[in-house]
RNA sequence: AGGCACGUAGCUCAGUGGUAGAGCACCGCUCUGACACGGCGGGGGUCGCCGGUUCAAGCCCGGCCGUGCCUACCA
């Protein structure tokens, strides 16, 4: 059998063309193509679409993103057909404004479809550098199975979904108070609410009291809502107000009657203990208004400008209206004193203006009536960290609305849905014509069903974007059943969702609420939350910091493509590993470079190793375990150690754990312990036997390659380069990433107790080299060993292991002698004879 | 206001009952035949504070303080 003729490995670690290489190879072999023949079980990810338009892109996603991916990479290597597919985002409020900017267009004088078409060509950009990062940073994904929201197929989801969930009654429409915008002039659901406290006005105003004229004085932070009041609330145990059950107040400067009424919510304490309610200040203005049929005033409109109810004030926004109002009041005489208050207001988290409350008929999906429904789901699910799912839980709990999902805005999925004009009855599209646009597309029937009329009209709404986004489990399982789509019904549920925190009552809970509305399932078993990158101040990546901080060759230091310039992909990879799952982590340059180390570190063992393993081959028999050296089967009892550590926090999605468990190994035992060791059997022929060097030669090879699939999650690309140049000759598999992970091995779990006391020499000479200031690898005289005190174990043990001691103190010899310096071996003491330096420069 | 997470060496973070850890930074020594993007050694912490449980607590329990996030109708 002929030798294997053993590569070379270039001397430099070359990141660039390293990546280059693998890229090259992952493309063409096509490894992360997903194959619904392959034997095995399937391990599928539903990752996040991002937003296209949105494109600050920085370290914080790539951090996310390769957590999962390592996560996906061991998933490969363990034998599961990996389905990863990634979707792009491209609905919505930030898409819409994004194109109306860059092509300055009037969307008025515009068509969807026409519009679609822009928005599908910026997709198509925006798509491109994501897939350039995400390409760069070697997540695995398979691009074949690509989505984008805006497509054929996920809008033909959608309105599938829509249709769908109408039929079971799960959806309805109704003429309600709704969250609104007033910058954007749109609908919103609860959970694209944000709050902002802020410094605020508490007014004390007297209203009249019908019966006597006598002052009724309430407080509120709104005044500019007067006009807008129905009527006036107090505790009904509070004995101040008892008398006025049954009356009515006057409402000052407007001068309408409200009714006085009673509520076990209103804080006898709070302020004057009697409270207004209007049309609409808040959430439970609404409540009471539906409870107790109260007036409609609205006098605030869709662009949060006071309606003519106001009166005098018509015409303001509320902001002016608000002091107008309170200036009025005092001149009347009604306003009594103010009082600043620390409050807390609802914004929209798009505009970041505090929303109103609008009246238009809307679209809703219930949801109200299975919050236990989906509590329960929430406790089957298996949450990546435990802790988050309180998250999802007290998001559930406090429900107030049910999911509206109409949007007043131009662009989006169109409901398929029309309107007769003689009744007002919807008619629904035909399931075989999805995708529709009704705003272009006829009504599918010529006569009205309930009235017979022939004249309809399309709904002009869009669907809020998590709409579609919620499906992205079905999209990707084609429920919709589009021809020539990848994927079917066997990948629902799918294995694990991933995603960051911010999105767990949006995208996390709609997803949820759609599988078990549409199949009755779970949308996936797992859920692995990843938490934030932040900026360097512990404060989240903003769009000034991806401005800020550039650096002479022009690389942002928070912009993911300078930071793999500069360090490697692996590099990044290796960093993002380092914060454990769902906690956030500051980004900082020089803990990027530890990944860069790591990566050379690894480059630079394998350089060694091929060196001293010249003359191995690989495919003759080699010694058994119990063959090798006694430093041999340590390191291989060491390295089989760490390999069920690194497999169960894989397994867990604890990467973090893996990743520790492996670095401590590869730096301490194997290149500062054991390689250091091993050398001497190359260096110093003489002292040891061939079997010895055979020994050694077949533990580098195989322990090398154990390292590899180790890191090969974490470091992919300088892994898979050592495997190509040195073991896929040998192995003939075409990645690495494809190969088996390494598995434990249940005959390498012998102790090695010799090598506790070799350790403990190494140990003690490393410190007296210091202590003597000696050079770590210069030659000493003599490493003198005190056996005085030893046992006759230990006696025994130090004298078969003779040459390794010699070995790992690179002494000349080893001499029984006293000695003064205290191993950490029980009985033994060490000490070293220098000896003459040698001459380093030639005497003249 | 409630919930969750966090508070450990100058910095970033490990450490789920048994004599305080890593990396970076710092101070020495070392350019030796894988690697100076390296190696060896060292200094540095009353583990936020106060109680409790235990033979033993950074770790468990209670309370407080601080930070971040999530939730919340105090008009």
């Amino acid at each position: 059998m002929a030798t294997l003729i053993l590569p070379e490995i270039p001397k430099d670690y070359d990141a660039p063309s390293i990546e280059a290489r693998c890229r090259a190879l992952w493309e063409e072999s096509g490894i992360h193509r997903y194959d619904p023949d392959a034997p095995g079980e399937v391990f599928s990810v539903d990752t996040p679409p991002p937003y296209v338009s949105a494109a600050h892109l920085h370290v914080g996603h790539a951090m996310s993103y390769t957590q999962a991916e390592i996560i996906i990479r061991y998933q490969r290597m363990k034998g599961r057909k990996v389905f990863y597919p990634m979707g792009f985002d491209d609905n919505g409020l930030p898409t819409e404004r994004y194109v109306e900017k860059t092509y300055n267009i009037n969307k008025r004088l515009t068509t969807r479809a026409a519009f679609r078409a822009l928005c599908l060509e910026e997709t198509r950009k925006g798509a491109a550098q994501y897939e350039e990062l995400w390409r760069g940073l070697g997540l695995s994904v398979d691009w074949t199975l690509r989505y984008s929201t805006i497509d054929d197929h996920c809008r033909r989801t959608a309105q599938k979904s829509f249709l769908d969930l109408f039929g079971k009654g799960r959806v309805y429409r109704s003429n309600e108070p709704v969250l609104w915008d007033v910058h954007y002039e749109t609908a919103l659901a609860q959970a694209d609410l944000d709050s902002m406290a802020r410094k605020g006005k508490l007014h004390d105003i007297a209203f009249t009291a019908q019966a006597d004229g006598s002052p009724l004085v309430i407080s509120t932070t709104r005044p500019e809502l007067i006009p807008a009041c129905v009527a006036l609330y107090h505790h009904p145990e509070d004995e101040r107000y008892a008398h006025l059950k049954g009356t009515s107040a006057i409402v000052p400067l407007f001068g309408h009657e409200v009714p006085i009424l009673t509520d076990e919510t209103v804080d006898p304490a709070f302020g004057t203990g009697l409270m207004m309610v209007c049309t609409f200040g808040d959430g439970e203005d609404v409540r009471k208004w539906k409870r107790d049929k109260l007036a409609t005033r609205l006098v605030i409109g869709p662009d949060g400008k006071m309606l003519p109810l106001a009166g005098q004030f018509a015409g303001m926004t509320a902001e002016l209206a608000r002091n107008a109002i309170v200036s009025a009041l005092a001149e009347a005489g009604f306003h009594r004193k103010s009082i600043t208050v620390e409050q807390n207001v609802s914004i929209a988290e798009r505009s970041g203006v505090p929303v109103e409350f609008n009246m238009a008929p809307q679209w809703f999906i219930r949801v109200l009536d299975i919050k236990p429904q989906m509590l329960a789901r929430s406790a089957e699910l298996n949450w990546n960290p435990a802790w988050m799912k309180v998250r999802l839980d007290h998001w559930i709990e406090g429900l107030k609305y049910d999911w509206n999902i109409s949007r007043q805005r131009f662009y989006g999925v169109p409901f398929p849905v029309w309107y007769c004009q003689g009744c007002n009855e919807p008619v629904l599209a035909d399931a075989a014509s999805l995708p529709v646009d009704p705003v272009e597309d006829p009504c599918p029937v010529s006569a009205c069903p309930h009235c017979g009329s022939a004249e309809f009209r399309g709904e002009s709404d869009v669907m809020d974007t998590w709409m579609t986004s919620s499906l992205s489990p079905l999209i990707n399982a084609n429920w919709a059943e589009t021809p020539g789509r990848k994927g079917d019904m066997s990948l629902h549920p799918m294995t694990v969702r991933v995603q960051a925190f911010e999105i767990i009552r949006t995208w996390l809970f709609y997803t949820l609420i759609k599988s078990d509305a549409h199949l009755g399932t779970l949308p996936w078993k797992d859920v692995m939350i990843s938490g934030w990158g932040l900026n360097e101040n512990g404060k989240k990546i903003s769009k000034s910091d991806l401005e800020k901080y550039t650096d002479k060759d022009g690389y942002n230091r928070y912009e993911p493509f300078g930071v793999i310039h500069k360090f490697g992909a692996d590099a990044l990879r290796y960093w993002a590993a380092g914060s454990h799952l769902g906690h956030d982590m500051r980004f900082n340059e020089k803990d990027v470079k530890d990944g860069r180390k790591l990566a050379v570190k690894l480059w630079n063992a394998a350089r060694f190793v091929l060196m001293q393993i010249e003359g191995f081959d690989p495919e003759a028999p080699r010694p058994t375990f119990a063959e090798r050296q006694p430093e041999d089967r340590w390191l291989l009892t060491e390295l089989n150690k760490i390999v069920p550590v690194v497999s169960e926090g894989f397994e867990s999605y604890n990467y973090a754990v893996s990743r520790e468990s492996v670095d401590r190994f590869f730096w301490a035992t194997f290149c500062d312990d054991y390689l250091e060791m091993v050398k001497h059997r190359f260096w110093k022929p003489e002292l040891y036997t061939e079997e010895a060097r055979v020994s050694a030669r077949a533990t580098l090879w195989e322990s090398l390659r154990v390292i590899l699939g180790l890191y090969a999650p974490f470091v992919p690309f300088t892994t898979e380069d050592l495997y190509q140049a040195i073991y896929r000759p040998v192995e003939g598999t075409v990645s690495l990433h494809v190969t088996r992970f390494p598995e434990f091995d249940a005959e390498r779990t012998a102790e090695v107790p010799e090598m506790l006391v070799v350790g403990g020499i190494l140990r003690a000479v490393r410190q007296l080299r210091t202590e003597a200031r000696l050079s770590q690898t210069r030659a000493l005289e003599a490493v003198v060993v005190d056996l005085s005190a030893a046992s006759p174990e230990l006696t025994e043990v130090v004298q078969a292991m003779k040459a390794s001691i010699q070995a790992v103190s690179r002494a000349a010899e080893v001499r029984f002698d006293t000695a003064a310096y205290a191993t950490d071996v029980a009985g033994l003491t060490v000490g070293i004879v220098a000896g003459e330096l040698p001459e380093k420069t030639p005497t003249a």
